[in-house]
DNA sequence: AGGAAGATCTACT
DNA sequence: GTAGATCTTCCTA
């Protein structure tokens, strides 16, 4: 269970591969001297101005900046009361994004449960508001590496998930005629 | 200063 | 399946 962190590259393409490489992956949150991991099980690819669903289709804002920026650090923003987790990713010179929609709890999940009480497992961090509240995150997260081992928040690599789905985007108010929701098929921490 | 929108969630019918 | 809550950010005045 040696695994390393996935490296600066990894994030340095198109949005929708990295969102689907990311299936498998084991998302770390370190907070008060814990470790609450899970496994990613659906994620959401977010491109710039080109993409009316995207954060950063208006142009860039002091909020959505980092977007623009290097990709493997985080962009965590607000909707409807949650914060929502993503990690950047594009190509040289591009804008985008991954949105973390779900994960499976692995490690920590006692002190996920005290985050965010729920009767049933599964409930847990089957969205991505959901996972936001059980995993900690806030916005002072924003702009901060995923790629540094011992830094709050950091993807493990992991084997790939073969048997994974596609679809449209959930929630999206106009989306593009691309599938860009990625999942594992069969998971029951995928949401909706 | 005020209103509206939003990549959501929960509860209820 | 639909409605209402909730809060950060943006846009207009």
């Amino acid at each position: 269970m040696a695994s390393k962190p996935l490296p600066l590259g990894f994030y340095e393409r198109r949005p929708d591969v990295v969102a689907r490489e990311l299936l498998g992956k084991t998302l770390v949150r370190r907070i008060g001297g814990e470790a609450l991991e899970g496994v990613v099980v659906e994620t959401e690819a977010y491109f710039g101005l080109e993409d009316p669903a995207s954060r950063a289709y208006r142009g860039m804002k002091e909020y959505n900046r980092v977007m623009w920026g290097e990709p493997g650090r985080l962009f965590v923003y607000n909707v409807h009361k949650y914060w929502m987790l993503n990690v950047v990713a594009h190509e040289p010179d591009g804008v985008g994004g991954v949105l973390f929609r779900a994960v499976e709890p692995r490690e920590g999940i006692g002190r996920m449960a005290e985050n965010r009480p729920v009767s049933s497992l599964r409930e847990l961090t089957s969205g991505p508001g959901r996972l936001s509240v059980a995993l900690g995150v806030t916005r002072e997260l924003n702009g901060l590496p995923v790629t540094d081992p011992g830094g709050p928040m950091v993807v493990l690599d992991a084997p790939p998930v073969l048997d994974l789905c596609a679809s449209h985007r959930i929630g999206v108010k106009e989306d593009l005629p691309e599938e860009l929701r990625f999942y594992v098929r069969g998971n029951g921490f995928v949401s909706g």
